[in-house]
DNA sequence: TTAAAGCTTCCAGTCACTGGAAGGTCAAGA
DNA sequence: TCTTGACCTTCCAGTGACTGGAAGCTTTAA
């Protein structure tokens, strides 16, 4: 199939799907006129770099988890840890935001946010609240 | 003062600072020698951007707040404005990052990681779950 | 026949830096 | 005086994961 039908079925962008054959995530056979040929076992591994890109795992841990994939004989193991690190890198993420949050909710609630020129949340960025 | 004072002052890196300059947050004077010389205002700034930009604030951001902080007339509302859509933001962010971590928890209590090859994770990534 | 849609490659831009090379300047010590 | 090393300069390239656009093929439908 030409890149636009597996652009379709994948849901990736057929951008997306050039620079996956560009850093080798993908090997499409070529048609006699140039076009990209793409086999079920392409779309495949398209949809699965998909899923697993919009679960969060970076190229390089796609790259992974599909040769993974493609391992019959891999402990699940392997991919149960790859998971539960990205799990810990998630929670990270979260409570880093979290902590972002609630600053950002202080400096905030004390702004009255009027036409005065008055402003604790600058007086802060600038280093000069009592803190 | 010369860069390197500048940056441990305003505990941001030389680089950063470079960079900082060459898109016009910040202009330096030149000294004879061609090194850069910050002024205690310079200072100001370097500051002010290396507090902002930690709390997550874009570039385009911190230029706005920049002008912001140096506009003495300014109301306060507009400062309020930029903070509270920047707490939108987090907020998106934690509960997108929420959601990510209920499908990856999820997946990874399905999968007894051992070292045999059957693994849900890996079911799922390819679409081949009763999802 | 022709126009539009779809495909190709290649180059550049995004964001906010960061690394490294090649070279100039300055202060301290032998 | 010389040298060493720290510090400074510019410029170029790379990061991650695409995305946009130009120029030019091929295919399909009217």
């Amino acid at each position: 199939m030409n890149i636009g039908t597996a652009s379709e079925q994948s849901q990736l962008p057929v951008k997306t799907i050039r620079y996956y054959e560009d850093i080798g995530l993908v090997r499409p056979l070529r048609s006699d006129n140039g076009y990209r040929d793409f086999s079920e076992t392409d779309l495949q591994r398209l949809k699965f770099l998909q899923r697993s890109r919009s679960l969060g795992f970076s190229i390089e841990e796609c790259r992974e988890l599909l040769s993974l994939y493609e391992d019959g004989d891999r402990a699940s193991a392997d991919v149960k840890a790859i998971t539960q690190s990205k799990i810990r890198e998630v929670d990270r993420k979260i409570s880093e935001l979290q902590s972002l949050k609630k600053v950002l909710t202080t400096l905030s609630d004390a702004c009255h946010g009027d036409d005065r020129p008055t402003c604790p949340i600058i007086d802060d960025l600038a280093g000069e609240a009592d803190r």
